[in-house]
RNA sequence: GGCCCCAUAGUCUAGCGGUUAGGACGCGGGGUUCUCAUCCCCGAAACCCGGGUUCGAGCCCCGGUGGGGUCACCA
């Protein structure tokens, strides 16, 4: 029987480095085997989805050629693919659960967890986690406390002894202590499923038959198999890779790497090169060549040449593959990329428009408008004017860091046009108190290395979001290191 | 901190009981070149520690150490 493997990412934020490489191997799997690749929207939580992020995770992984057989946009046997249009077939499978007593319905007020955590923590007890208040309600009083409208969750009842075997398939047998295991929420009080529940009913439902995902869900496998088994159902066999990460070996991060996929193609990654390094970031070939193109890992692909350490992501090496493949490009290829993906006329247009009242040569274009372009900019010429009057370094290297954390989380600004980056920024002004001719020149300092240039905002939404934060976060890195 | 996972050069990896421990990026040196880059050649650089098992352990087992993940009405 053919394989059937799914990538779940939920759209919150940039599409990720690391939905990519899950995407990657959980695709090379199904075209090996003549299995499907099916791609599900996990945006059960409503407050952090959004639709953008959803079309740009198709942008991203069409960008790497990572084409699904069934998904939202593209439909399929088994949809809908979008979990906030599957309410119902949750809501049903929850009432299975509550039947059979393997779950129950909670009543627990918000304040009432908020203190129990409190109490544990400052207790230090050993396995934090929800106390069984509402286990021993009478499920009869719980449905009609449930009808009469009363809020409440319903959570999955643990077993109160035993272990729970978890199979992984790169790992072997994993085991929990059930006392490790904590009675999750399976549906919120919205009526929404959480992704435990969500994850298990569609995995089954679309016919999953190998669950290749990241080692950050291993612990909390065993609730899932508990699931399974709940519904009398066969689990899937489960792959759980190494997570990507960061040169400190911590979890790939945008704090300390660029992680969206855009920011590669921004700054002119062949997708080709890129995935063949993340290929060769978990596998290898039984043949020892780490040139490949993507056809070639999927005539090749074998799971069990799958590596679980959690590699770190080198960006030196991929630019150095990235050179040697530009290099081994027929040169009209290469032009045409270029004019593709760099000078595209709408790109172009946008950049000549905001440069021409400041030229009076048509040459003087491609010298005035370098910060355009590119990842690093030299900050040496302009390094003293990050001096401002009143305000120390640290203060001005806080205020910077501050902007990039707060522009992140504001839902607004995440489209990153002219507008919204100018309405989040006259905020942020009034927020902390920076005069905005401060916060204006720092910014127009940071991403184009000048006192003058093009309009600010026009300038950051024309340079785009991941260069932007690039040099931002290059910035307060070199203020930092500066002597003092 | 509890639980779980992982452990070959700085980094990504090959190895699957007997190898001069292989390749790649990076690094050093040399050659080609007006410069730089490319390209070619050469080199330095690793089996985390301690116990076992075995005639023999990078490979198997146990312990330690280190790193990571996870402990939400987020996924």
């Amino acid at each position: 029987m053919p394989p059937v493997v799914r990538i779940a990412p939920s759209p919150t934020g940039d599409p990720h480095v690391g939905t990519a490489y899950i995407a990657l191997f959980n695709y090379a799997f199904a075209r090996r085997h003549g299995g499907r690749f099916i791609l599900r929207i996990e945006d059960t939580d409503q407050e952090r989805s959004s639709r953008s992020s959803e079309d740009a995770i198709f942008e991203a992984l069409r960008w790497l050629g990572l084409e699904w057989d069934e998904g939202p946009d593209k439909g399929g046997p088994n949809g809908p693919y979008r979990q906030s249009e599957r309410l119902d077939i949750y809501r049903e499978h929850i009432d299975r659960l509550l039947a059979t007593g393997a779950a129950y319905r909670c009543f627990c007020t918000r304040e009432r967890l908020d203190e129990l955590r409190r109490a544990q923590v400052a207790a230090k007890v050993e396995h934090p986690g929800y106390d069984r208040h509402c286990r021993g309600l009478d499920p009869a009083v719980g449905a009609a406390r449930a009808a009469a409208g009363e809020t409440h969750v319903v959570r999955l009842a643990v077993p109160t002894e035993g272990d729970i075997v978890v199979h992984d398939r790169l790992r072997g047998e994993v085991r929990f202590g059930v006392a490790q295991v904590d009675e999750q929420v399976l549906m919120k009080s919205d009526g929404f499923p959480t992704y435990h529940l969500a994850n298990v009913v569609d995995d089954r439902l679309m016919g999953v038959t190998h669950v290749i995902r990241g080692e950050e869900w291993l612990s909390s496998t065993p609730k899932h198999v508990l699931l399974y088994q709940a519904f009398g159902w066969e689990p899937p066999e489960f792959y759980h890779l190494g997570l990507l990460r960061n040169a400190d070996r911590s979890k790939l991060s945008k704090r300390k790497n660029p992680v969206s996929v855009f920011y590669y193609r921004t700054l002119g990654y062949l997708p080709e090169t890129f995935l063949n390094f993340l290929a060769t970031l978990g596998f290898s070939m039984q043949d020892g060549r780490e040139r490949f193109s993507l056809d070639e890992l999927v005539a090749n692909f074998d799971l069990s040449r799958v590596s679980v350490g959690g590699p770190v992501f080198d960006p030196v090496k991929l630019a150095a593959w990235n050179g040697e493949d530009m290099r081994a490009m027929p040169v009209d290829e290469l032009v045409a990329r270029i004019q593709r993906d760099v000078l595209s006329t709408t790109r172009l247009t946008r950049m000549v428009e905001l440069s021409r009242e400041r030229i009076s040569r048509l040459d003087d274009f491609i010298p005035f408008a370098s910060f355009f372009f590119g990842a690093s900019i030299d900050l040496r010429p302009v390094l003293g004017e990050f001096a401002l009057k009143g305000r120390t370094r640290a203060e001005v290297i806080d205020v910077l860091a501050l902007f990039l954390e707060d522009i992140e989380k504001d839902r607004a600004a995440r489209s990153f046009t002219k507008e919204s980056i100018e309405t989040f920024s006259r905020g942020f002004c009034e927020r902390t108190g920076w005069k905005t001719k401060e916060i204006f020149g720092l910014l127009r300092l940071a991403v184009t290395g000048r006192v003058a240039a093009p309009p600010l905002f026009d300038t950051l939404a024309a340079c785009g979001k991941d260069r932007v934060r690039l040099r931002l976060r290059e910035t307060i890195d070199t203020l930092r290191a500066l002597p003092e």
